[in-house]
DNA sequence: CGCAGTATGAGACCTAAGTCCAATAGCGTT
DNA sequence: AACGCTATTGGACTTAGGTCTCATACTGCG
């Protein structure tokens, strides 16, 4: 476990004046912040690992606030972002909302509007990365396993008995007990009860019988 | 099982001739189409039962399409809405995709946006009117549980054993497997694992011991 | 070639869970 | 009072699951 971080907000806008001033902003509301005047030179920084939101100028010199957009998606960053603009343009705003983004702003608006949208942004990334956590420690789990056990795991959490998941792979009754406590201890689950909420989560395939 | 429907999809636009060229196009694409005059109009009928969306005109005189949009949602109905509007405004544009939106679209549109619009609106509905399905399915099974067997569900799909739920509610084990037995039958589990998935699926209070 | 990891299984035992049959007791309705 | 539902438990068994120790065998690696 990591200390409370204080969120970082990223701010792209390659107006200077409008930097400066929505930094002084958030950073008011006591967020940490950093600023890039171009969609590049915030992808060249290293991915932040604690919550964290953009404020994005829709248009840019070079790429746009929603081909950033785009490429933060795929980017498997999934970081919650906040579209400013001067120009309000309706069916950008819708892309830019269909596209997942937390809140699409026109200048000017008022400071509040803003603050209250990287709080949501940086709170549904503060869920995220919780969750993410929580998966990927399970699938590190996962990965712990060999194949047969992961066999096993995926027919257990069906709800298969022991004899049937005998059958089913045509080995011994007894072997089957064997991975299946080794499924237990290598995905630390207590319980089958346990085990089937930690299958769920990283989807493990559940053929059903 | 009901047999597969036509999806139907309702129209709400105060101006007849947008309504009729919006019936006819979207008619024209294989949907049952229902058109309306005002938002009130369209309440007063009785909510649909099959897979459909409403294709919604902003501001109408009377009730406008956003508060229709909050009408509708808090209604419970979670019908999909893609809207349509003359004069396109940034700032209700975003807050109707906030509020959920499929899609907002300004006039002059193409009709192939419109029905791609109202065909990912009735692909949510579908998928959500079954989600829903099992789920309520599901709550009646579990209403059909005593309270004492209720209890006994919340603490089976936490992971404990007979004997553990028996101390926790000071009864006799073999009182817990009576009533874990008629838990399996009212649920219909065949295992804990599906069990588990059904409590989690209706959100059962998992006190963790 | 030997070692580590994986997969397989036997035998012995223990614990947990499920199944019958039966019985008692309280509570609300008819 | 009689009936039905719920909750409770006992006894007797069966089945399922988990544990422990041992043992065999294949595979890839150094």
């Amino acid at each position: 476990m990591t200390r409370a971080t204080v969120p970082l907000v990223f701010i792209v806008d390659d107006d200077p004046s409008v930097r400066k001033s929505l930094v002084r902003l958030i950073r008011s509301a006591g967020y940490e912040v950093e600023a890039f005047a171009s969609a590049e030179d915030f992808l060249s920084r290293e991915p932040s690992i604690g919550p964290c939101c953009v404020v994005l100028d829709v248009r840019m010199p070079g790429v746009t606030g929603l081909d950033l957009q785009k490429t933060l998606k795929s980017a498997l960053h999934g970081i919650p972002i906040v579209f400013i603009t001067g120009y309000g343009d309706v069916s950008m705003s819708v892309s830019a909302m269909k596209a997942g983004a937390i809140d699409f702003l026109t200048k000017p608006f008022e400071g509040k509007d803003l603050l209250s949208a990287v709080q949501r942004a940086v709170a549904i990334d503060t869920r995220d990365l919780g969750a993410e956590a929580r998966t990927g420690e399970v699938q590190k789990r996962a990965k712990l396993l060999t194949p047969r056990q992961r066999q096993v795991f995926a027919l257990v959490v069906t709800g298969m008995l022991n004899k049937q998941i005998a059958s089913e792979l045509r080995i011994a009754e007894k072997t089957v007990k064997v991975h299946r406590a080794q499924v237990m201890e290598k995905m630390r689950a207590g319980s089958v009860a346990e085990l089937v909420r930690l299958a769920d989560e990283i989807g493990v395939i559940v053929t059903q019988a």
